[in-house]
DNA sequence: GCCAACGTTGGC
DNA sequence: GCCAACGTTGGC
């Protein structure tokens, strides 16, 4: 039973929902936003609930669920996907940033886009209806989650 | 591809 | 510790 409730934002044609379905499982490297780096360190929990968002992309939108299978640990994969310089601070003795391992739950039949969350009155002060919000890993209410639930069906 | 909004950096 | 400059994000 999730305790806590998420959104993971990225990029479709960096790692989408159906490349994520295809592998099951993923540790979500790569994330070099101090907040973020907390939320995923500190707050995530296995068994916490994900809904997964494409961004940047033609419709942005929220594509499925994911689960938490493994708490944060220091993220050391060798190269991140945009192949971005390596952090010097960041050493094995004291490593700054974070990931954490989710799995595949879900695919929505029907995306529900920026467009639909931003119409439905029940998800008034929901993150992803700010503008200029560019934090990747986002808290959500149980209640927002499951009405995004109930607009995927 | 543009640009507004934000986070980070670095000079002082 | 302020704040301008810079880089990045993300909707359009």
């Amino acid at each position: 039973m999730a305790k806590n409730y998420w959104v993971m934002k990225n990029e479709p044609n960096c790692y989408s929902i159906d490349d994520l379905k295809k592998d099951g499982k993923t540790h979500w490297d790569g994330i070099r936003n101090y907040q973020a780096r907390n939320i995923m360190r500190d707050d995530m929990k296995v068994g916490d609930a994900v809904i997964m968002y494409h961004s940047s992309c033609s419709v942005p939108g929220a594509v499925g669920l994911s689960e938490v299978v493994k708490e944060g640990y220091p993220d050391f994969v060798p190269k991140n996907k945009k192949g971005r310089p390596k952090d010097p601070k960041h050493t094995k003795e004291n490593p700054i940033w974070y990931m954490v391992d989710i799995k595949f739950k879900d695919k929505f039949k029907d995306k529900v886009t920026l467009d639909q969350i931003k119409f439905n009155p029940r998800l008034e002060g929901m993150m992803l209806r700010k503008r200029g919000v560019r934090l990747s890993v986002q808290p959500v209410s149980k209640k927002h989650f499951d009405e995004i639930l109930k607009m995927a069906k």
